[in-house]
DNA sequence: GTCAGTGCAAAGCTTTTGCAGCGCG
DNA sequence: CGCGCTGCAAAAGCTTTGCACTGAC
């Protein structure tokens, strides 16, 4: 079972239409490790032969968000990126120097997190953790 | 000893000139509690009759960041937010609801963020963690 | 056949940049 | 007095919205 399959049948029992576009986005995801920013979806989907509108990138990922099957990631940059909401939690490593974003994940952490949650007050739907610095390569 | 002077003081020993623009962020800067925004600064000294240029704002900000003096914070909204690079290290609590922000601190979180940032193989500058999710208020 | 989904283009925002002139050092 | 800081305005991105049209159900 894909996360595709979860998306596509999730927009479906939601009432929404399956059209080519989200279809694209959706499969595009689907096929991806990590984060990934619209324009960058956008282009990359006009490269591999299968034109969407830029509109439609934004509208699918806004719709994916509203249903809990993408997660929002913000390193910073001004650009938003998304991935799919798969079971692998992680968090990311920035490299400010060159603009990389890798992922990593650590249970001591997300302990540690839970803790604060419960502590809160709030009723949280989500947390990210974003470290960043120089990655070994531009560290050189 | 004020942030303020700790900054004005650091801005002048990297042979950086001081205007009025510039003294007026760092002083409303440092009277604040949490992260702001830039238009945010502007319009607010603009209110108190202390009329500075946006593109100051900007660009005050961007030197301040740049000598370690004020801490980026992105809490996913579209908004770069800057707070004073205190000592008193702390997170951010954020309500989708009604966009509110607050903060928190956990010295379980920060141990565990270290022993991360240890093994990353990265030189790390700087770590944000963000909750998201309902306030108290919010949720009522 | 209806109406959500799509694409294009225009608008909206935040942020950045160019440039003339003021003023710190 | 020179050069950096400032402010205005224009430009540059990313993202959102309006609108007519296509296509899913």
């Amino acid at each position: 079972m894909h996360w595709s399959d979860d998306a596509h049948e999730a927009l479906r029992q939601s009432g929404k239409r399956a059209g080519a576009a989200r279809s694209h986005v959706i499969a595009y995801l689907d096929g991806q490790t990590c984060c990934r920013g619209a324009q960058e979806i956008h282009a990359d989907l006009v490269a591999a032969g299968r034109p969407v509108g830029l509109a439609s990138v934004y509208r699918t990922l806004e719709m994916l968000e509203a249903n809990g099957l993408v997660q929002r990631v913000d390193v910073g940059d001004g650009v938003v990126r998304f991935e799919p909401a798969h079971h692998d939690h992680h968090h990311h490593l920035v490299c400010d120097d060159c603009g990389k974003v890798e992922q990593f994940s650590d249970g001591e952490l997300e302990r540690a997190i839970e803790e604060v949650e419960r502590r809160s007050g709030y009723a949280l739907k989500a947390h990210d953790v974003l470290l960043r610095g120089s990655c070994a390569a531009c560290r050189g």
